[in-house]
DNA sequence: CGCTTGTAGGCAAGACCTCTAACTAGAATG
DNA sequence: CATTCTAGTTAGAGGTCTTGCCTACAAGCG
């Protein structure tokens, strides 16, 4: 049993609240009229929710005044969020770290990218890349996409066996903190991706197949992306699947087997593989993961991104049309997939956040 | 964005009634001035509540009167719900449909198990079990368990290729929809097993794998059991595992592979399969499924049910040790767990179906 | 210039809901 | 029979929402 909140006079007012900064967050600035008639309350209940958010700073006279096309009548004041915070979107990849603030309204209001030539440069640049991208605006939280898998609980990057380790090694909840008030979420880049996917296309069981340097997967369950315990679901290199010879091997050993990854690195040569002569060979190991996503999380459609997944997208159709089970295998639609996933995240929760403030005081 | 409801005084009033209606639901019968108590409201308040509540029937006073060991102090009435209905729970498994209403209160109203000798009498008798465990009773809804796949949209038993078909094709919606005023809700008896070691693990995120004469598999994800896009997830017959040989193969192939199945059928013969010699052969091609999902799930613990997978627990721990991350195996907890997740299911859409009535009059 | 029109915002009244505090009802106790 | 204790009711205050009406104010028109 969910917790049913006590019926007071209070949580209606939180309840008119709610409705008005979401209204702003989403109209940007309204004056109280319309607000009245987008929050379907009435006039009076808007007047006296605005002039407690007003109080509190949540909610700021623009200084701006209807009439300029609007026609006849009373001047009207726009009123909109008050200076509010931003949330910081962090992304951390083998070659380079991106940060950038997004406001209530879902605006990016600062971007900083920094290249890296390894994974040793990132607990350097991080903070430089954070702090400019901050640039003293109150943050009250973080959001960090790392293409690495991540602990559930700590936030911290972990190596898994045989596992391609890009990021490396790296706490970005403690390195973080100090640049903000609230919370640090981290989660791997996939994830991000796929969530970004979900709500481009508004599929609520689905599979995102990642498929680049490192191998990756996220799974998307009744419309949210379902991380498992540690959160370390979709780490599919260890996966058994259909080796070269047909037999029974991890999915990341078929690479191996192929000679197509770097030297001295568990990562896949991406270059190589596109120029091999046993692409068919690959594909029918991803079928063989596919299969996995069928028979466990039955999606409905597999979406297949990453460097060279959509390169070889026709290859991957032709071995999943051989399988038992049907299913839908599609391109990935997003542009910087992560990115946008972690700044929907970073939006959703910043305003979250704003509703908890008004609700606090 | 969740809807968030809109504030009116109406709605202060259906979180009191709600209240007072979950706490009648737990403790059976309580006086006014208990319910003041347990629900953290005031007198006057639940005074009210009860009233309304009395008027529509969905509470009663029990004629019941305190004094009797308590002191002294003037008689309390107890209250309890009205006649307020029941719900109705099916299990359908090859060897029986069994028919039981449970009320408000979680108790078991009444239970009815017919035997049947094969798939071609389940359309006859579950009507007939049906019947006789309502028993004239109001039925606000049923929750129905399955030993076969169900397709999540139409509630439908549906046969994969190649897999067992234990129950047959039945449309129990179809079937119940005469008994009752409300939803019918089916699912496969393994997802409901799932559940009803959730409720009694409190663990969120883990898989439960279900060995019998059918192969099946559960994932439950924060919290809740995960179907998938049309109910499906957790059909593993098909997932690729270790051979015999050590080749790649369907699961299920191991057990044609190894003689284990049962003649002009898709069954398991578990008797066979417990006296077999290949037993390690079993644990590792399970191991292997163990692999996928950890993998892609990455579950807490493996529970392993169903009427062969305590007799193998052993072996299965056994080659889950040799796997490259380790994961917990434990045997399953909960007995007659299919009739209880269903059983707590539809206790739990009972309660809401009650609480929404309060709402509607 | 003054009147009409139309919009923004505020005020007043009324309907409800919950709470506290005080009061009534009624049984056991000594 | 007075006391004590508990169940339930009544009265009043505080708070929130809504409807309906009023004031403020700018543009347009004759």
């Amino acid at each position: 049993m969910r917790g049913v909140p006590k019926p007071s006079q209070e949580l209606l007012r939180s309840i008119s609240d709610e409705h008005v900064l979401r209204a702003l967050m989403a109209h940007r600035r309204l004056t109280r009229a319309e607000l009245a008639v987008v929050t379907g309350l009435s006039k009076p209940t808007v007047g006296e929710s605005v002039r407690r958010l007003e109080e509190v700073g949540l909610v700021a006279d623009t200084g701006e005044r209807t009439p300029g096309g609007r026609g006849k009548g009373r001047v009207g004041s726009f009123y909109s969020l008050g200076d509010v915070g931003v949330a910081l979107v962090v992304t951390i990849a083998h070659d380079g770290v991106t940060a950038s603030c997004v406001d209530a309204y879902g605006d990016s209001v600062s971007r900083v990218h920094s290249p890296i030539g390894g994974p040793a440069e990132v607990a350097s640049v991080l903070p430089i890349a954070a702090v400019e991208a901050v640039a003293g605006q109150h943050v009250r939280l973080a959001v960090v996409s790392a293409a690495d898998p991540v602990d559930r609980h700590t936030g911290r990057l972990v190596q898994l066996p045989d596992s391609p380790f890009l990021v490396g090694a790296l706490d970005p909840v403690e390195v973080l903190r100090p640049f903000l008030s609230g919370p640090v979420i981290v989660d791997n880049d996939v994830n991000w991706a796929a969530q970004a996917e979900q709500a481009s296309t508004g599929v609520s069981d689905f599979a995102y197949l990642y498929l680049g340097e490192g191998l990756g997967c996220a799974i998307v369950s009744d419309g949210e992306v379902r991380r498992g315990h540690s959160g370390l679901a979709g780490e599919i290199s260890h996966l058994i699947t259909v080796g070269p010879s047909g037999a029974a091997v991890p999915f990341i050993e078929v690479f191996g087997a192929l000679g197509l990854r770097q030297p001295e690195s568990t990562a896949i040569d991406v270059a190589r593989l596109l120029e091999s002569p046993d692409l068919d060979v690959v594909a029918r190991a991803i079928g063989g993961v596919v299969t996995a996503l069928v028979t466990l999380a039955d999606p409905e459609v597999v979406v297949v991104g990453g460097t060279w997944g959509s390169a070889v997208l026709d290859a991957i159709t032709a071995a999943c049309d051989r399988l038992p089970r049907h299913v839908v295998v599609a391109a990935a639609s997003v542009s910087s997939p992560s990115f946008a996933g972690a700044q929907a995240h970073a939006l959703e929760q910043l305003r979250n956040a704003l509703i908890e403030a008004s609700r606090q005081r």
